[in-house]
DNA sequence: GCCAACGTTGGC
DNA sequence: GCCAACGTTGGC
């Protein structure tokens, strides 16, 4: 089946843990990073972005670790989007919109998955051979664990691979914008 | 298209 | 519960 992931396209989004009705900032402090991978001719980060903010389940994942990963997903946590085997960089940055929910693609009851939405573009996306060139970013999962298609990603990377990738890790706002 | 890495399965 | 066989991922 999928191949990073289930496309899964005409899913209706999962209802639990949505977040709340009420409007409003964001409602919980990003606590944790983390990376998505996907292989952009299943799902790219166009359709991911298409999506806008309904977001997209992440359903498909077939890995106990990365399931394990994804339950620790809290609301509001960022994580980049990656696209394997073609392009082999990451373009994006995601959020969680839902907790780990059953996985709606998956009638056996053993995996879940979380729903995220875009968030903005990498303005430089980071290529898989960048990573593998940046000393400080040589244990990244990306590089140690390959084929782990969810992953964690330290805070210490996030912030190296968005200055790397020209935006501003706090603001999420591109670094020095073109100037008008 | 090849193949290394590595997770999963199943025999024992 | 070990481990060989197998299947899949994903970079090259």
């Amino acid at each position: 089946m999928a191949p990073n992931r289930a496309p899964n396209l005409k899913k209706k989004a999962a209802s639990t843990d949505r977040g709340p009705s009420k409007a409003g900032p964001a409602p919980v402090v990003s606590t944790g990073y983390w990376l998505f991978k996907s292989e952009p001719d299943a799902f790219s980060w166009a359709d991911q972005k298409s999506r806008g903010a309904k977001g997209e389940p992440w359903t498909g994942v077939r890995n106990y670790l990365a399931r394990n990963t994804m339950q620790a997903m809290k609301l509001g946590d960022l994580g980049f989007f990656y696209h394997s085997n073609i392009g082999k960089e990451i373009v994006g940055i995601v959020r969680v919109i839902a907790t780990a929910h059953p996985d709606p693609s998956d009638d056996s009851g053993t995996w879940a998955c979380v729903d995220v939405e875009a968030v903005c573009d990498l303005p430089k996306p980071v290529s898989l051979a960048q990573v593998k060139d940046t000393l400080a970013l040589a244990e990244m999962a990306l590089v140690k664990s390959m084929r782990l298609s969810v992953q964690p990603v330290r805070p210490e990377e996030w912030a190296l691979v968005c200055q790397v990738g020209g935006l501003d890790a706090k603001s999420l706002k591109p670094l020095a914008p073109l100037r008008s």
